[in-house]
DNA sequence: ATAAGTGTTGCGCA
DNA sequence: CTGCGCAACACTTA
């Protein structure tokens, strides 16, 4: 689960290790990665230089002599730069840089795009994306949600509201926030997305400085630094909550799951934000 | 060992 | 248009 640390960091090394280096082979394993053919995408790169790299949420962009390489990682894989006499076994997409060889892998669902570079906004997704999360103000937040139906987690995991967020950050963004994953947008009060921007930017923020979560690995195969002990509910079901020591609780939210303190994230009644809340919609 | 569970995204549906 | 649930099918853990 790449989310935008760990895209940020392999952001990063990508800018450092290989601009203005060339490709000098493009290889393909699984085209269906790929939005034009194998020999379009291989045409296209071989022979070009990399150029600035950046990232929009958690897609990675790479601007080359020739089109932009569009790279998405799915649920979890690897961008790994590795001798090219000695390149891993799993892999979908590789090019070799001379001595040194760019291998990519993915589970599953991975993308390997290409766009002219003056055109990005017109690809599918990377165009709709909505502001990276660590980027928006207290304002911007309040107003991407101003008007919105539905609950908080599943707003916040939509890539085209607010970019970057993904089901494993989630669950210590919305404990800091103190918001219960499926309290609908339209009950939240001025203090509660303060909280909730404090807690989207500290997390993401926190995270990157430690190089990333540790499931993820950077261009020389070394896991990130954000550890479970970095988490304070996310993934610690049956464990005591750290503020108030209720028991972590697993809950379903529509179609992902949450990790909960359940006294820390009432849908209403505890809070006097909460009370307050719910008597002016009343 | 067989199977359930998993970080994302796109699509179909109401 | 918007929100929501599922399907895509690799790999780890029970």
């Amino acid at each position: 689960m790449p989310e935008w640390p760990e895209i940020a960091c392999r952001t990063r090394e990508m800018n450092a290790r290989l601009v203005g280096r060339r490709i000098e082979e493009v290889e393909v394993r699984q085209p269906k990665c790929l939005n034009v053919s194998e020999g379009t995408f291989a045409v296209a790169l071989r022979g070009q230089a990399f150029g600035d790299i950046s990232c929009r949420g958690k897609w990675i962009l790479a601007e080359t002599t020739g089109p932009t390489l569009l790279l998405n990682l799915g649920m979890g894989g690897e961008i790994l730069l590795v001798p090219s006499g000695h390149p891993p076994e799993a892999w979908k997409v590789r090019f070799r840089l001379g001595p040194e060889t760019l291998s990519i892998n993915f589970w599953w669902f991975g993308s390997a795009h290409i766009v002219d570079a003056n055109r990005l906004d017109e690809h599918p997704t990377v165009g709709r994306l909505g502001p990276d999360a660590p980027a928006v103000s207290v304002d911007d937040l309040a107003s991407l949600l101003r008007g919105r139906r539905g609950a908080i987690k599943p707003f916040l995991l939509d890539q085209t509201k607010v970019a970057g967020i993904g089901n494993a950050y989630i669950h210590d963004i919305l404990f800091r926030a103190r918001l219960h994953p499926l309290r609908p947008i339209a009950t939240l009060a001025p203090p509660e997305i303060r909280r909730l921007h404090a807690a989207i930017v500290g997390e993401l923020e926190r995270s990157l400085e430690k190089g990333g979560a540790f499931y993820e690995v950077d261009l020389d195969g070394r896991r990130g630094g954000f550890t479970a002990l970095d988490l304070q509910v996310g993934y610690r079901e049956g464990s005591p909550c750290p503020v108030c020591g209720t028991t972590i609780v697993k809950i379903k939210t529509g179609s992902t799951s949450s990790y909960i303190c359940p006294r820390c994230q009432r849908m209403e009644g505890a809070s006097p934000t909460n009370a307050a809340t719910s008597a002016a919609r009343a």
